[in-house]
DNA sequence: CGAAGAACATACTAAGTAGTATGTCACGCC
DNA sequence: GGCGTGACATACTACTTAGTATGTTCTTCG
């Protein structure tokens, strides 16, 4: 008798699951992990639990493919102004601006990533899901490095000054993730408003707060 | 017929509660609101569920109660240096540098009051608890509002410069609210350790990231 | 010393929910 | 034109857990 192997692999990256990782983002986003149901990500579907059990086979799962869209929008925002002629500090500028400007545009998967960092320290999951979990960390620390690097070179190139590269990339990316805290877009906001936001935020990161 | 008034007032504010809190906070930094179960509060304690709703009424009134423990001691911390002579960004440095050593000293405590913050927008919950919601909001609001006076005074006296206050306040306040998700005390770490790792991350505010 | 209430522990209920098992329908394919 | 399979819906189970009801011990105070 053969051993059925009934689902042995993380049913996702079937075509029509995009809607689904939008509806259980936002659920995520306004009710947190623990709180939201799979119904209630069915029902903003106007679905059941049928259609979410059949692309994933538990909630942590699906959880995980919404943090790793998450970061691959946010590697996406980032990685094509990394490289490149200019000075660091200006790259790492742009990649600020950048990633201010994702944590806008894509707040429901950013509020899961936060989470997410959140979960990592935290309750006791599957072995399976640890290694996901740690996979997950793995391109966030990837995430966080890419930053650190630029600012190395700029470091070295004259054009940042710190006497910590790293604890000053925690600080400047504490406050860009922050900004899912408190943002919420405004009913007829533009891409030039929420421009004009990032800049500022970025501006506070580059130039600080004292004058002179 | 006397309607009996059973329990008519949060039941807060006894002496011995003090451990609860502790032990409270400490499940909800591990494990977050709704993932932690009253039995895990009281098993941390030695102790049963009786013990827990012997002093508060729900596990809301119980999350709450830890996040005003929190604000105040946050307002212990940052509000004797928020006035004095000096000018305006020499007082911001000292409530950054105040606010940031409270964050890793009181960490399951300001992990609880990033998720209140987190919570605000969400979930449904009673007209009662949602107006205790609302007062913990207020205070959250005033703690802000108090580094934003301050931020005001030293821009009018030259000694800030920004062109946006509330949104350089935010970003400020997100790198160190940040903290909570990062930094976890290393074994024989000294208050020292924790003040020069806190000034570190208060240059980096104050004088920003870019050379010159 | 007796009684009342504080400070818990124990035992129980009711409700919500993750996950499963199974059914159904449409469609492509031989 | 049957048939397998993908894409769900429906019905159900098992378990967790917030909150309650009640019991018990200790303390305090008249």
């Amino acid at each position: 008798m053969v051993k059925t192997t009934l689902r042995e692999a993380p049913r996702s990256d079937k075509s029509g699951n995009a809607e689904l990782l939008q509806a259980a983002a936002e659920c995520f986003m306004e009710q947190g992990f623990h709180a939201t149901s799979i119904d209630d990500v069915a029902r903003r579907l106007g679905a059941t639990k049928g259609r979410v059990y059949h692309y994933y086979r538990s909630k942590t799962d699906l959880f995980f493919d919404v943090h790793r869209e998450g970061m691959r929008r946010n590697f996406d925002a980032v990685r094509p102004v990394a490289r490149g002629p200019e000075p660091g500090a200006a790259r790492l500028r742009a990649m600020f601006l950048r990633h201010a400007l994702a944590m806008m545009e894509n707040l429901p998967f950013e509020t899961v990533v936060v989470q997410g960092v959140h979960m990592h320290r935290m309750a006791a999951t599957t072995p399976a899901q640890r290694r996901v979990l740690d996979e997950l960390m793995t391109i966030r620390n990837d995430f966080e490095a890419l930053f650190k690097s630029v600012a190395y070179e700029g470091v070295e190139d004259g054009s940042i000054r710190t006497n910590d590269v790293s604890v000053a990339i925690k600080a400047a990316l504490g406050a860009l993730n922050w900004i899912c805290i408190w943002y919420r877009p405004r009913s007829g906001e533009t891409h030039d408003d929420r421009l004009i936001l990032a800049e500022k935020i970025v501006d506070t990161i580059m130039n600080g707060l004292a004058a002179g």
